[in-house]
Parts: structure tokens; sequence; C-alpha cells
DNA sequence: TACCGGTAGATAGCAACACTGAATAGCAAG
DNA sequence: CTTGCTATTCAGTGTTGCTATCTACCGGTA
């Protein structure tokens, strides 16, 4: 993974996190380890920390104390309504952006062998 | 448009950019009038202007002075070589990305069917 | 001539975000 | 008690896009 993906992920990052609380709640550490089984091999424990932070402060999500059998107590992560319209917004704003990319993206790919104007 | 197409953008403007004037060599205020009638309606001359010395120094792009009829000369710029597999890297970052995300986001219809809200 | 609006480019400073790399803290097993 | 795993936190850094402003060239009009 290169500097583009890590560029790419600012703003996305929160998204995907958000999309995963949205389907499970989850903490930290759980939710690094579920990224990384997805294939963000380069996403590491304190970016996810700091984000989540972020989306605690900007009230959009609920957090609980949770104790564990290993280690300190869990704070764990669950989407609340707030959350779910800023997620909303999010998969608007990511339904144009990807529209247009994958147009760029199809025009590349048609203007090796034919000609068109647009 | 939000701050989170501001974000979504950082990243992927650079890519947009590529993609465009790998289908056709432009100059800075053209790339921002076809941008804005791509519907990215809040990105400014500022931005791209930016974005393009950013590339031209990283030796992406080719540049020739064009003299215009109406005010300073045209810095028109066209992909070269180095650029397109840039732009090949930024393709196979934005597949993968887009992938996942696309999960996410079937999933996260399952879960709750219902797509709109404001 | 002198000014104004549209075209075209350049620049400085700012805010947001993810990364690096560590430190801290609790518990279990050796 | 020390090691190792789980789990969280924090300070500092670099990249990026935005805001705002400036320079410069041209044609039209008062």
């Amino acid at each position: 993974m290169g500097k583009q993906m890590t560029e790419m992920l600012k703003g996305t990052l929160e998204g995907i996190v958000l999309a995963t609380l949205a389907a499970q709640p989850a903490y930290g550490y759980e939710i690094t380890a579920r990224l990384r089984d997805q294939g963000f091999s380069d996403i590491v424990e304190g970016t996810v920390y700091a984000l989540l932070i972020r989306i605690e402060q900007r009230g959009l999500v609920d957090v609980e104390k949770v104790p564990s059998e290993k280690g300190p107590p869990r704070k764990v992560y669950s989407l609340n309504a707030q959350g779910g319209e800023y997620l909303a917004e999010f998969w608007k704003s990511w339904d144009f952006l990807a529209a247009r990319i994958e147009q760029l993206h199809r025009h590349s790919d048609n203007s090796q062998h034919d000609h068109e104007g647009e």
C-alpha cells in the first residue's frame, strides 16, 4: 500500500468505521483487527483510536465501558441516531464521488481505441 | 457539498485531474471549469492550480505554454509516461477501496433497508 | 485615454486528517 | 516478579484542499 491509499483514506476511513459500527457495535482494538482482516493491512491502532475519539466528541456514537477478561475495560462504540444521519450523508457523498470517478475510469479505458467527444 | 466531500477529495482529486488529463490535455482554468461542469461545484481555481504545480514538480505531467487570445498565456498540461504509471497505481488503490466500501454499503443496506432520510 | 469585467495563473496561510512511534494500564501464565 | 497479550491514549509530523488575495493580459465602453 502506498501513499495514495493513505491519502485516499482521508475522508473515507471515518465512513468505513461508522458503517462497520452500523452493522454491529465494537471496540477499538476489535475494529482495527477487523479492518486488517479486510485487507487494510497498514492501518494501525493509533489511527483508529484517534478516529473513534473524534466521532465520539461529535456525538455520532454512544460509548459503553465493558470490563474485559483480559486487559483494561473495553470502550464499546455503537452508532446512534445522529451517527446514522451522518452516515447517510457519507453515502450520498460517496455515491456522487464514486459515480464521477467510475465515469473517468471508463473514459480512460475507452480512449485507447475509440474516439469520442463528450 | 459538505465537509465530507472536501475530505473525500483529498487523495482523489489528484487522480481525478490526472485522469482528466489522460483523456485530453488541458490548462488550469479549463480543468476547473470542466470539474465544475461535472458537478464539483465547490472546487475553486486556487485548489486546482496548487495541485497542478504539485504534479508538475513530481514530473507526472508535461507542460507547454500556449499564448491565448484572452488573458495571459495558458499552461497546457498533458500526462506523460510517469504520470501514466502513477495513474495506474491510483486506479489500483481506488478499485481496492471502492470494493471494500461498496461491500460495506451493501451490508448496511441489508441490516436496515432505509436509504434516505432527511 | 482610462477604467472595468472576464480570462488565466500564482501564492501565503489555515484546518483537517491519517500516520509514526511510543507510553500506559490491566490481567494471566511462566 | 517478569513476560506477554489485550486495550487505550497521546504528541508530533506531513500531505492535502480551502480561503483569500494578488498579478497580468485583453477587449469593450464611457
